[in-house]
DNA sequence: TGCAAAAACGGGGTGGCCCTCCATATCGTA
DNA sequence: TACGATATGGAGGGCCACCCCGTTTTTGCA
């Protein structure tokens, strides 16, 4: 049997230099992600940094947890607001506007949406794949109430959304107006292709049901 | 004004060496792109073609251009699916057969959800959209009967379906079961995620109408 | 058929990237 | 202050996209 577990922190604290370089190298990445996405180059963000290339890859052994500490923060605030919209008293309104908040998070920071992405597939095991899994359960809250409200599909899965979110948003990222089409892009899947009666406001994703035709013979 | 205009064949037929490496070049290139998708090394296909990398480079001076001339043939394919399904009595199931074929190309073909995404945005102009602007023409014509039966909102654009395919397409690339996966996505997203009647298929997209509660007070 | 210009070729160079080793510098503490 | 654990970063390897330019192949014409 293993001879101890220490989950949360290791006993040593980080040296002083360490954590300044840390910090160092988040700020450099927050930047040259911001200004590149997802793609910024690690030597570019070691050099904005100071520190060598070893540095970086020594605090951040893959670009995934390099990304996933830049984001962290971000993740936690619409991990936050999921639990606000928690106590809204519209399930399907809480469901849609904490998607759209992902979208809007996700097109004005440059590779977040990349970031969320990469869930557990891909390679390593368990390496970088927090902030996939802290939104997945921020809005697994959201789905089953707006479920039980009978306000989603049943079959629609937290998976299914976030999906459909990520891409949006990383098909519309560097376009021109990348939120505005995201956000109408979104309410398009959310509310469908096909007419709904009066609404004629932009893309209201409520009030599916009403008079219509049949399509199909 | 300038001397004389050849707008399809340059007089030139191409000697005969080069036509050939030419061809060598795509089916390398067809190969290492259903390997590796879109990303696949220029050297690599360059080696598999027998040829030296500056061959490939003056063929194909991007590697967007490289990915187009892949990929024309199944694009034409799609366009010719879209002119067959002009000639469906039923418009809305024409233009979500059609999408939902091209989703299906898209994922059984690594790369071309991004061969087919990048249109005229991005650095040089004119460098390599044939591809998007085939797919664009020929979806028009669906959509704009559609339109006129009724059977999608009058604010839907072919950009905005298209984008949507791509950008599910492109998401569930190198899933495990990314055909059946983003079949299901675009099922969704055409239909909405609010609950249909008893529609109870796989994600039926049509006969979206149905008795429901306001969920918006 | 023979030949010279045009066209095409590809080896090798440049510069960038990601990542690793290890000799050196720095920090925290006894 | 002195020592050992910790952290650093320059150098280097492997891979890549892209380009320069001397060489080879093809072609049109005599």
């Amino acid at each position: 049997m293993p001879k101890d577990s220490r989950p949360p922190s290791p006993p040593r604290p980080m040296r002083a230099d360490a954590r300044r370089n840390y910090e160092r190298i988040l700020a450099a990445a927050a930047d040259a992600v911001a200004e590149y996405g997802a793609e910024a180059s690690l030597e570019e963000i070691a050099r904005r940094a100071g520190v060598g290339s070893a540095t970086l890859h020594r605090h951040f052994p893959s670009r995934q947890l390099l990304l996933e500490a830049v984001f962290r923060d971000k993740v936690e605030v619409l991990c936050a607001t999921a639990g606000d919209l928690a106590a809204d008293p519209d399930p399907a309104h809480a469901l849609t506007s904490w998607l759209r908040a992902v979208a809007a998070h996700a097109v004005s920071n440059r590779g977040l949406a990349a970031s969320l992405m990469r869930g557990v597939r891909d390679g390593d095991p368990a390496l970088g794949a927090t902030c996939h899994a802290m939104i997945v359960d921020a809005g697994t809250g959201l789905l089953v109430r707006a479920r039980r409200a009978k306000a989603v599909r049943p079959d629609v899965s937290i998976t299914d959304l976030l999906t459909l979110v990520n891409a949006i948003c990383l098909a519309v990222e560097r376009e021109p107006d990348g939120a505005a089409r995201a956000d109408r892009l979104l309410g398009l899947a959310l509310a469908g292709v096909h007419p709904a009666r009066e609404a004629a406001g932009d893309t209201p994703p409520s009030r599916p049901e009403g008079s219509g035709r049949s399509s199909r013979p």
